[in-house]
DNA sequence: AAGTGGTCTAGACCACTAT
DNA sequence: TAGTGGTCTAGACCACTTT
């Protein structure tokens, strides 16, 4: 059935990449099927002539994309798909950023608020120290698509107020080329939804069903900078993922 | 400040696992910052006393985690943190199924039926084809919190209708010891609010938001096998996630 | 005892980038 | 040219499992 494929030593691919590749496709083809034991390290070094780092590599990667699970003594095994294993990325999310150039960023208020007893817990100040509320309108073809508010703790020796003030400061959060203040973040993802002043704001019936991403930024001191939220039209996203072996993957391969 | 570690060749814990802490720790205490170059991956070699494959193996990993990006002539360089890489797990979702064993799994309808339309097109067989509709209800502490409606594909043939006819069928899916004669499955989230009947069942108020979490599985061969959705109470289910270094890590250090 | 995965070495060679 | 990351080798030694 499956042709035998053997490493392309000319190939501008490498040699472990090429091993990830045929031992997948067996995999998918169902040549080697969950539960049964993949050969040897040993062997595939003889097969593919290969060192053993390289079928080493080549194996972790597998163990990586959980299509395989290794046993010290026992040896390489087929893994059936599992549910917990199964990851939602936000590219539905952040892809209304960045995509398409057709999304605009519309600044609804920027204003300096006593933080109430909320406000205080979730950026860790005392109630009735300053704020910076910001609230944020995203149009994807000029159309309203998601709310955000957020409040930013006031510090005018912190520098990440400065660069949150801009309008476009989202934008670096979503593409990894901004914001180097930050050094880790808390999200939650709810589901809720919109109230009559939400509703108006994202020219939505009131009452429909929204995502709800709430998140925490913490500075490099672990100080919380910034407590906020997004509000995303429901009908509006989605969120999709595969588990197993995706059907595109075997077109195009994996990437290095 | 942080004071300087050295690989211990008597741990237990191998040495590109120990030189991934060190450097995860030198970031996450501000030593190195977002847009900083680490040392040279030969300067790492002489500094922890370590082979050039045992560098290259810790830099792998923290390229996986996110924390760092390298390039070719140029260096290895610490990332800042990006939304766009931020994944979510369904472990409060399968937690349910397998965090406690008080969830039971009830049972509600077993039926063949003539599929309609929609039900052909997912399940790409032909209209009044007849398929297996299965809906349960899942209880966590005797409360109902999440219906499932399946659609399985009827064919004697195929092992798959024996296995997921069990009420316990769910259980592998999540842990992965069971069902084998899947090879992928495509998965999808919405919103939605529950109307009067699945209000009903979940013993909930009508027009309670809720997560939809739609799948298909598909056998080796590449036909559907079963299409159905899980809906759970939006107040009983919260995704939660971390982006750059999460505050845990720090004790526990990360698993081999 | 034989076979399995797991770690690690001390180099080699290549491709790319900066100077 | 010198420095950087990227791949690969041909072994070695260890821990574990099976027979």
């Amino acid at each position: 059935m499956g042709k035998i494929r053997d490493i392309d030593r000319s190939s501008f691919e490498p040699a472990y990449i090429q091993l990830v590749n045929i031992l997948r496709d067996q995999i998918a083809s169902g040549e080697f099927r969950p539960g049964q034991r993949l050969p040897s390290e040993a062997q595939l070094c003889q097969r593919y002539q290969v060192s053993p780092m390289t079928v080493r590599r080549a194996i972790n990667i597998l163990i990586d994309r959980g299509l395989v699970s290794t046993a010290q003594g026992r040896g390489t095994f087929v893994k059936p798909i599992e549910l917990s294993t199964v990851v939602f990325g936000l590219d539905e999310f952040t892809g209304i950023f960045t995509k398409n150039a057709d999304t605009k960023v519309r600044l609804l208020e920027v204003r300096i608020v006593k933080s109430d007893e909320e406000i205080a817990k979730r950026l860790a100040i005392d109630v009735s120290d300053r704020a910076i509320l910001i609230r944020r309108l995203i149009l994807k073809e000029n159309e309203p698509t998601i709310y955000h508010k957020e409040y930013l703790v006031y510090d005018p020796t912190r520098p990440i107020v400065e660069g949150e003030m801009e309008v476009t400061a989202l934008y670096g959060l979503f593409t990894g080329t901004g914001e180097t203040a930050l050094k880790r973040g808390e999200l939650a993802i709810e589901v809720t939804v919109l109230d009559e002043k939400e509703a108006n704001l994202l020219k939505a019936p009131p009452m429909l069903p929204a995502f709800r991403l709430e998140h925490i930024f913490y500075d490099f001191d672990d100080r919380p900078a910034s407590w906020g939220t997004f509000l995303c039209r429901g009908d509006r996203l989605r969120f999709t993922t595969t588990v197993g072996l995706s059907v595109n993957t075997d077109e195009k391969d994996i990437r290095i």
